[in-house]
RNA sequence: CGAGGCGUAGCUCAGUUUGGUAGAGUGCUUGGUUUGGGACCAAGAUGCCGCAGGUUCAAGUCCUGUCGCCUCGACCA
């Protein structure tokens, strides 16, 4: 037993030791991707992109039952029409990978791989926008696009990855900006509900605002390991775009006006936040909503007679309700237990000899490791049950997380001193709004600004830097 | 992109200092015994020593370049 559980963290490096070692050891080993021959350009496999699958179903539901339609655009843009935007391509510019060649002849003009979309979907509202009545587009689409990072790690930041980007145009700034905090707070209640995943809502500093955005809208989550993570973005565009590619509509009044847009997306990256959030170290741990397999059936000897017929009943059973696996390899069951620990499996069912003359078996809560015997007949509620048990405990643990990792700070020293002290987390401190000092507090103590959150608190009345009057309540953090 | 570390069997790594027949554990295959927390015995297969040049009679080992991974910075979903 104790050679065992010695061998069992042997796989993994341990959280405490070697955060990021201990993220890439679960990517790999859990099967969520292998890398290839492209850095920075990983092969998602069949267990990670069944959790991207699960996402995609209940975002895309969610989507379109706020009357979003799915659309999709091409992958490249030609250099012209990225450049029509000032703001934007300065942003993206550095980043982009571009084509150059058809074949074996030079393009007059070079195509740029989409990095985003915007400038898209201008184009195209250009050509299908002509009065007040071809308003609102409510317009998304399932792409990947290409930014050539130049650190790389799988989920948190390849050179392609996949996403959702939501673009959509509207007759009033006013419609613009409800649609823009609309769908952030769609992307806060998925984060929550379904992958049990606190976040903190907030506006991003006018420095860290989205390339060409008014304004930018975000979600900020906290990592086991106290770094920020952004989860997801709403940026709201004003006419900016619009005055740039010529989109202009005419209103009841027969006067020309420019639609106001939005955009917002979330990616790969909510896979690497679900490993980051809930793992630990026996592996992953997965928010039932999207785990792949939500409960996984372990025959216990086997070979005895009837146990693999029972095994198959209750799969058969269950499957009526729930993503259910059931293992009959010929691994030894304390491997499978193992194994389907590292796959963050939420529910495991115990089934052998013994518990089918007792009629009933055992349950396996993969968060805590919670034994619970189960009579046979009330296996289905008691899984349902269960799912939902796992799914509010890795919510509190990381609440509990975060609580224990955000800092109220009011002087750049209590900073230093709590990151030193507590190690990385979220600060909340003042800020005056003036660039300079958030430059100060990251250049004095090593943390950004994450957002403003919406639930402003006063710590004090002055800035955390200059100690003039504070104007917001800023989450500062290290960041992903 | 700047600094540092590492690339040898599917995986973890030894061998590199001092050049001389390619190694271990684990995994894999086959057969048998096992099966309530990563089982045991036996037999077997597995290597462009990251890649490309160079030095040498001879390179996993020395030199140059390059690619990849990890850590810390700068940039970012």
């Amino acid at each position: 037993m104790a050679k065992n559980n010695k061998k069992m963290v042997d796989e993994i490096t341990s959280m405490e030791e070697d955060f990021a070692k201990w993220y890439t050891d679960i990517v790999k080993k859990a099967e969520l991707i292998e890398y290839t021959s492209v850095k920075g350009c990983m092969v998602i496999r069949p267990y990670g992109y069944a959790i991207w699958e699960n996402i995609q179903k209940i975002l895309d539901g969610m989507f379109k039952a706020t009357g979003h339609e799915n659309v999709c655009m091409p992958m490249f843009i030609p250099e012209g029409l990225l450049q029509k935007e000032k703001d934007h391509v300065e942003g993206f510019a550095p980043e982009v990978a571009w084509v150059t060649h058809g074949g074996s002849e030079k393009l007059e003009e070079r195509l740029c791989v989409r990095p985003t979309s915007e400038t898209l979907f201008c184009e195209h509202y250009a050509n299908i926008i002509h009065s007040y009545r071809d308003l609102p587009k409510l317009y998304n689409q399932w792409v990947s696009v290409v930014r050539w990072e130049k650190t790389t790690r799988p989920f948190l930041r390849s050179r392609e990855f996949l996403w959702q980007e939501g673009h959509t145009i509207h007759a009033t700034a006013q419609e613009a900006i409800e649609e823009t905090e609309k769908m952030l707070n769609i992307y806060a209640e998925f984060c929550e509900n379904s992958l049990a995943m606190p976040v903190v809502k907030g506006i991003k500093t006018e420095s860290d605002k989205f390339a060409g955005a008014v304004s930018t809208y975000a979600i900020e989550a906290l990592m086991h390991d106290g770094k920020a993570l952004q989860a997801g973005t709403s940026h709201y565009f004003g006419d900016g775009f619009a005055k740039a590619f010529e989109i202009s509509y005419t209103d009841k009044e027969n006067k020309q006006i420019h639609p106001h847009q939005t955009s917002w997306g979330v990616t790969t990256r909510l896979i690497g936040a679900i490993i980051m959030t809930h793992g630990d170290n026996n592996g992953l741990v997965l928010p039932p909503a999207v785990a792949p397999i939500q409960t996984v059936i372990i025959p216990i000897a086997q070979h005895k007679e009837g146990v693999l017929d029972k095994a198959n009943e209750l799969k058969e059973k269950l499957s009526a309700e729930f993503r259910v696996k059931l293992d009959d390899s010929d691994n030894s069951a304390g491997w499978k237990f193992s194994e389907y620990e590292m796959k963050g499996v939420p529910v495991r069912i115990e089934i052998g000899p013994k518990d089918i003359e007792k009629g009933q078996c055992v349950l396996v809560t993969r968060h805590n490791r919670e034994k619970t015997i189960v009579k046979l007949d009330e296996l289905t509620e008691t899984v349902r049950t269960k799912l939902e048990e796992v799914n509010k405990g890795i919510f509190e643990k990381a609440i509990e997380n975060r609580e224990k990792r955000t800092y109220a700070c009011t002087t750049l020293d209590e900073i230093t001193q709590a990151l030193k002290d507590k190690g990385d987390g979220f600060i909340k401190a003042m800020w005056c709004g003036e660039e300079s000092c958030e430059d100060g507090v990251k250049e004095k103590t090593g943390v950004g600004s994450r957002c403003i959150p919406f639930e402003q608190e006063e710590i004090s009345d002055k800035c955390v830097c200059c100690g003039q009057p504070a104007k917001h309540m800023v989450y500062w953090g290290v960041a992903y």
